[in-house]
DNA sequence: AGGTATTCACATGAAACTATTCTCTGAGTTAGG
DNA sequence: TAACTCAGAGAATAGTTTCATGTGAATACCTGT
């Protein structure tokens, strides 16, 4: 007790090496965007009619992660919200992230999260998609507005259930008396349109924009930007901001990453009780992110998933590459021991098909000729990280069992 | 030797099924007048 | 008679199963030289 209670003591009474450490969370919206005026006077542009109560054209936007999309539309609409409050003009924004899931991942569900926001609640299940679809009407078109609708990560959503309910959306216009919808389109896939019913296409991109990525350079301007106000003077060590950026350029400019790099990296050092970020604290940051996302992904996934995990873990000290076969029969064993029901070989098929998708194992189809396809499936973990992760596995099914 | 045809061991697709969670509706029940 | 309860029908969704079809290339088989 008593030495929590100094613990604690000794954590207040040290000084923190941030000031502000909201500045480097990845949903904080800076008050200015650094190398992104133009494309954001351009949106601005585009959206500005909406002011006047007229329809805006809809907008797509593309580019990579930690571009910036989403974080300058977040700034257009936010002063915008605040010019249409001030002037008591009636205009309305919503922003639905699609890709999250169980909140905006389905037909339903995205378009209950667009009734939420106009301030009314609707069941999660147990209604009919079109007594939803109706009640979204009824509340859009209640009185003359306009509505500016992003859809973020876009891309998500017709993955799962195809261009239907897109085609519903930019029709909606016609059928509104009163009110009329604006769509803006946010996705980090560069092709994401061209597998999309025409139609759609062309009413969703009545305008384009890219996000390019940004360069090394810009990455350290934006770094400096929220270190400044994010970390004590003199915390951050010369030389920190500069490999922050690098690491983060070479990943296709992702400045999101970079920022992140630099808050984990931060409070590694504050953890371990030291003056000020170095160049140490990056890597270790880089490893812990990693590791985090890793051990993150197995643990949110269902215990078939982590049995199938398992099992493949199991045949890593063998041989190198595995096949799916090999998995299967090792798989339904676990199963059996550990007394759970053992799904089909087809379904295993998926499950490796996503643990691919997920980046925690390495499958690729081949052709083993007269011995038939099939995946040959590696994993690219380090010991330790194969070793954690069983550890993990085995814990959690024993939890549920 | 060179060219087809087979064949394996799965992959991939589509549809249907199961279980869970939740709403809505209407029949039956209850309590109060 | 109004209010309440409760079972049953219907939905949305996730996770599977069933059935059907696809597939790349190492081998088996054949052919004419």
């Amino acid at each position: 007790m008593k030495k929590m209670k100094k613990f604690f003591e000794h954590f207040l009474e040290r000084e923190s090496l941030f000031t502000n450490k909201a500045l480097l969370l990845s949903h904080y919206v800076p008050s200015e965007i650094l190398y992104r005026e133009e494309l954001i006077s351009e949106i601005a542009n585009i959206l500005a009619p909406s002011l006047r109560v007229e329809r805006p054209s809809n907008l797509f936007v593309y580019g990579k992660t930690g571009t910036g999309k989403t974080l300058s539309i977040k700034y257009i609409l936010q002063s915008m919200d605040q010019i249409a409050k001030e002037r008591e003009i009636p205009l309305k924004s919503i922003y639905v992230n699609c890709k999250l899931k169980r909140v905006a991942d389905t037909e339903y569900r995205l378009i209950a999260q667009i009734i939420k926001a106009f301030g009314r609640e609707v069941p999660a299940t147990g209604l009919p998609t079109d007594e939803v679809y109706n009640i979204f009407y009824s509340l859009l078109d209640s009185k003359k507005q306009i509505v500016l609708l992003v859809l973020d990560e876009i891309d998500q959503l017709t993955k799962k259930m195809g261009d239907e309910m897109l085609y519903n959306l930019t029709r909606i216009n016609a059928e509104l008396k009163q009110s009329q919808i604006c769509l803006i389109g946010i996705s980090n896939n560069l092709v994401f349109a061209e597998n999309l019913d025409p139609r759609v296409q062309s009413s969703l991109s009545e305008e384009e924009l890219i996000f390019p990525p940004y360069n090394a350079l810009q990455i350290q301007d934006i770094l400096r930007q929220r270190c400044e106000q994010a970390f004590a003077p003199g915390v951050v060590e010369p030389g920190v901001v500069e490999k922050c950026a690098a690491y983060a350029a070479r990943e296709h400019g992702d400045a999101r990453r970079a920022i992140d790099l630099l808050r984990v990296a931060g409070e590694l050092a504050e953890r371990e009780n030291s003056k000020t970020v170095a160049l140490n604290h990056l890597d270790k940051a880089e490893e812990k992110i990693e590791s985090d996302k890793i051990v993150n992904t197995v643990t949110s996934q269902p215990k078939q998933f982590q049995l199938v995990l398992y099992a493949i873990l199991q045949l890593t000290p063998n041989k190198r590459p595995f096949f799916t076969g090999e998995i299967y029969e090792l798989y339904s064993q676990v199963c059996k021991k550990a007394q759970f029901n053992v799904l089909t070989q087809r379904r295993i098929s998926d499950i490796l098909a996503e643990f691919d998708m997920l980046g925690i194992i390495n499958a690729k189809i081949i052709s083993k000729g007269r011995y038939g396809r099939t995946r040959e499936v590696s994993v690219s973990l380090d010991e330790m990280m194969k070793i954690k992760l069983q550890e993990l596995i085995e814990k959690s099914l024993k939890m549920n069992n």
